[in-house]
DNA sequence: AGCACGCCGACT
DNA sequence: GTCGGCGTGCTC
């Protein structure tokens, strides 16, 4: 970059702000001048915003108007391999610059001045009288084992005012002590013994610290079946990562999972990494926000949006689970975090771990054709083996209505427990039912403000709306005709399954695992702990229990409807009920004991069905990619979502037929677009959807077409237009 | 995103 | 008569 770097102070510079402008704006630089990437201060109207100096001025406006930077603010300025990072995902997501600043100063605070901060912390004295609100308070600083926290996070956290914990520090409950602000993070040791490894592991480790020792930019795909010890494996990686001085990061794709993960990280290096996702205290995200620019963490483990953090020297990042469908941002700016993953590290300089036992099949294609290189981990550790898979024909077998564990499944789960084992049945449904239709008049229960219907909660003694959370209580009479008492829930839920296996088995203790079933993330860490130490003999879960949680007792798998999945025309179906169906088998029979998984099933010659009973993954991934090749379709063909919403259903159909007439800019660079539709769920809290798909062949340079299609147009009032490049699921 | 301005319904 | 609802427009 020939650009330069240093402007003195007068000069006109262009800044960066968070602000939805679409751009940069223009300031003057301040007394001392500014240098590119410094964080400054700069006034906005009546406001003082967060600002990063992009570059020169741009210009192209009244320059009377140029105000000058307020300040320089006293953070690291942000490095040419960030700044560049955010322009290029930018530019691939076609999202705006500001949005993409957003994303990478998610901390509160950063114009503060560094300082000290009053903490609190509990004193080992027990409050004199402890009423409802103290009680919250003493139990999260137990919850968070003593250490200090913030006043204003401490508040909300236990959701009490202030004054609560002032009168505790009056009472000497609580100690108010003043702690240093922002302080680096304990030393992780990578030098302290590691576990022992297998052959493969041995293998698969020294492969990844070889191109770790190499440097530069490198993916490798490691694949390894559950059990086979890809963390241990991936952790050596990350411990010559640290010897090298660099950072890691590695991103999980559950905030559920980290808990477990952190003892782990623990155990190997000695003290904890810094952790970022959405249940991290303000305080906390400011300190790592600030020690990752400063050095003063070796290693994050993340949520997705850590990939956004100001690393000084980021030299590892792991994409654990990298198949999962939570990498992908559905809200706001919309990108893939396995995808910004490998970019960024593509520009920085560092390796790329992505970790599965059933990779995505873009991961799969990218390690066949020789981007990535590929770890395969075969055996699963110790003596356990994967388990015997089989399917239970729903055709042959006699189901009353309103049942949905066959007499067959019934009868290996009474097998498991007569021998103290622990079985699985898993349904992919949250709540009671998913229908609630009127015996009287046909009418089925909606959403008021968007087009899916409502769940019946049986717990909460609710109907819940799954896409915009609104929830009503049960009612009596149906709402559209008035008659009481008809209403029925139709299909299953896990809540409902949970029922139907009391009764069949009246003796065992049920423990149903579903997200919204658990206040936090703690007391769902709680009752796994307690189910894999064999406080349940059956479990009832979603796909919660999918995600990489061990039941060492757990050898039978019970997959209600595997046929879920399979429905819909969507692009990535047959990819995900094989990914979901093999996470889930690969439950069973962890410990020396054998496991079996049967998937009831109303089509057993499903080529998926088949592929998942066979275990051939190859042979599925082979023919996967034949089919999507064939198809023209992602990863052999580039797919974009054009999402119109505004509450006005006739507006967004009008818009979407009117970008469909003109789209002269998709066919020049020879893709085409389909469409107005409804989109998925047509309606999402009251603003309809109307979606538009672009498609084009592999090579077409698909973002800049786009930009030169929906740049001139000119949204009506209340319209919103969001792109989604690489869209993951849709019909 | 904020925060102003501005134009129409129920209150002291 | 005003308080306040949120639609529209502006910020270097």
């Amino acid at each position: 970059m020939s650009l330069p770097e240093q402007y003195e102070e007068g000069a006109l510079v262009a800044v960066l702000t968070a602000q939805p402008l679409g751009g940069t704006l223009d300031y003057r630089a301040p007394e001392g001048g500014v240098a590119t990437g410094d964080f400054v201060e700069v006034p906005l109207g009546p406001r003082r915003i967060l600002g990063v100096v992009w570059g020169p001025g741009e210009g192209g406006f009244d320059l009377e108007k140029a105000r000058a930077v307020q300040r320089v603010l006293d953070l690291a300025p942000m490095r040419a391999e960030l700044r560049a990072f955010l322009a290029r995902a930018a530019a691939y997501t076609l999202t705006p610059l500001p949005a993409m600043l957003r994303l990478a100063t998610r901390a509160p605070g950063l114009a503060d001045p560094p300082g000290a901060q009053k903490v609190y912390r509990p004193s080992g004295v027990a409050p004199a009288r402890l009423t409802d609100a103290r009680a919250r308070v003493m139990e999260v600083l137990r919850a968070h084992g003593g250490a200090g926290f913030g006043l204003r996070d401490l508040s909300d956290l236990a959701g009490v005012s202030a004054s609560v914990i002032k009168g505790l520090v009056a009472q000497g409950a609580l100690i108010e002590e003043r702690a240093p602000r922002d302080a680096p993070y304990p030393w992780l040791d990578p030098d302290l013994p590691a576990r022992a490894l297998t052959g493969d592991q041995a293998r698969a480790a020294a492969a990844l610290i070889a191109g770790l020792r190499a440097g530069g930019y490198g993916t490798t795909l490691l694949r390894g079946v559950t059990g086979s010890g890809k963390t241990e494996v991936y952790l050596e990686a990350v411990a010559e990562c640290l010897r090298q001085g660099r950072q890691a990061l590695v991103l999980l794709p559950e905030i559920a999972l980290t808990a477990e993960f952190l003892t782990r990280v623990e155990a190997r290096f000695g003290t904890r990494p810094g952790e970022w996702h959405s249940g991290v205290s303000m305080a906390e995200r400011r300190r790592l926000w600030k020690m990752a620019g400063e050095g003063g963490v070796q290693m994050v483990v993340g949520a997705r949006s850590a990939l956004f953090l100001p690393f000084r020297d980021l030299g590892l990042v792991v994409v654990d689970e990298e198949h999962d469908s939570s990498y992908k941002q559905e809200e706001g700016v919309l990108y893939h975090a396995r995808d910004m993953a490998v970019l960024r590290a593509s520009i920085c300089g560092a390796r790329v771990v992505l970790a599965s036992a059933t990779p995505s099949l873009e991961s799969w294609a990218n390690a066949e054709a020789g981007k990535y290189a590929r770890l395969d981990l075969s055996a699963r550790f110790g003596a356990a083996v994967m388990p015997e898979l089989a399917a239970i024909d729903l055709r042959a077998e006699a189901m009353p209505a309103g049942r949905w564990i066959s007499p067959k499944l019934r009868g290996e789960v009474a097998a498991r427990l007569a021998l103290g084992e622990q079985a699985l049945l898993f349904l992919n449904r949250r709540g009671y039912a998913p229908v609630t239709v009127c015996r009287a008049c046909g009418h089925q229960i909606g959403c008021q403000h968007c087009d899916a219907r409502m769940v019946e909660h049986r717990f909460q003694n609710r109907l819940v709306c799954h896409q915009c959370g609104e929830s009503t209580a049960l009612p009596q009479a149906c709402p559209a005709c008035g008659v009481e008492g008809r209403l029925a829930a139709v299909g299953p839920g896990v809540e409902r399954l949970a029922e139907e296996a009391a009764a069949l088995f009246p003796e065992a203790r049920i423990a149903v695992l579903s997200s919204d079933l658990f206040a936090s993330a703690r007391a769902l860490k709680e009752q796994i702990a307690g189910i894999a130490e064999g406080g349940a003999d059956i479990v009832i879960g979603t796909q919660l229990v999918a995600k990489g949680h061990n039941f060492p007792l757990l050898t039978l798998v019970g997959v209600i409807d595997a046929d879920l999945g399979l429905q819909g025309s969507d692009l990535r179906a047959a990819e995900r009920t094989f990914q979901l169906m093999r996470q889930v088998a690969g439950r069973a029979g962890r410990a020396d004991r054998p496991g079996r998984a049967l998937l009831q099933t109303h089509q057993p010659d499903h080529p998926v069905i088949r592929a998942i009973l066979s275990g051939d993954e190859e042979g599925f991934w082979r023919a996967e990619a034949r089919a999507r090749q064939a198809a023209g379709v992602p990863p052999y063909g580039r797919m974009a979502g054009i999402i119109l919403s505004s509450p006005d259903m006739a507006a967004a159909f009008e818009l979407g037929g009117w970008l469909v007439r003109n789209d002269a800019p998709l066919r020049a660079a020879g893709a085409e677009v389909l469409g107005p539709a409804p989109a998925p769920i047509a309606r999402i809290r009251g603003r309809h959807r109307v979606r538009l798909l672009v498609r084009a062949p592999r090579g077409v340079a698909l973002q800049p077409a786009l930009a030169r299609w929906l740049g001139p147009v000119k949204l009506p009032a209340r319209m919103r237009l969001a792109v989604d490049i690489d869209p993951q699921s849709f019909y």
